[in-house]
DNA sequence: TAGTAGTACCTAGCGATATAAAGTACACAA
DNA sequence: TTGTGTACTTTATATCGCTAGGTACTACTA
């Protein structure tokens, strides 16, 4: 699927958080692999990266450095109760959006 | 609905256009308010009429200028095959973006 | 006839976001 | 010691929606 780009934005701060929940605590190299794995193929690190630190700069995630040793230290990430409240109003707005466009689709 | 400003993003085009084939002629002032009547409450004005110049410089649309008995001119929108080609490619990536976004929503 | 409301369009500047492109840093094998 | 894979960061750029105006035409009203 080539240029998703304009339509990720807005929704990757979403999905990212989502994919930290899933995994319990997860790092920035993981995600980015996972997601591109999972369909979004032109997903670039640097904007996976980009998310962590908004996230983090929001008070989304909690996040411990780790060394690791196959590389240089893994920044782990997990959500915390203002991540769930966040997420929670994604899904929402998300779900709202959605039956929206499904609306005008149809006429 | 508070601040969906930025899950529209990338959203907005194909939704207007959308509009304009379902209406198969319309102009900005009945796009705006039949957009707000749909729930995106605080889309403005100056948003929808910078997507319909947007439309028409990628040549997605036809456009023509008619007088109105009540205010100044209405610029007429209609969906041209370009136009037709960019909306079904355009709900071809949301419906996948929306696959997507499920599986990862459902772990 | 001046003022106001409703209709209708356009624009300049701003902030947020995703990308491109590059760099830094560490471990280990050839 | 060079390369490869892992892992994070930063700078510059383009796009997009919003803010906050402005212009212009018609009809009604004071």
């Amino acid at each position: 699927m080539e240029k998703m780009t304009e339509l990720l934005k807005g929704v990757l701060e979403g999905v990212v958080l989502q994919v930290i929940k899933n995994k319990g605590e997860t790092y920035g190299y993981i995600i980015t692999s996972d997601l591109i794995e999972l369909g979004f193929e032109d997903i670039v690190e640097g904007t996976i990266y980009a998310v962590l630190l908004r996230l983090e700069k929001k008070g989304l995630v909690e996040t411990e450095k780790r060394k690791s040793d196959l590389g240089p230290a893994r920044k782990f990430y997990s959500i915390n109760a203002e991540g769930e409240k966040y997420l929670a109003d994604f899904w929402h707005k998300l779900n709202f959006l959605e039956s929206q466009l499904a609306k005008i689709r149809e006429n």
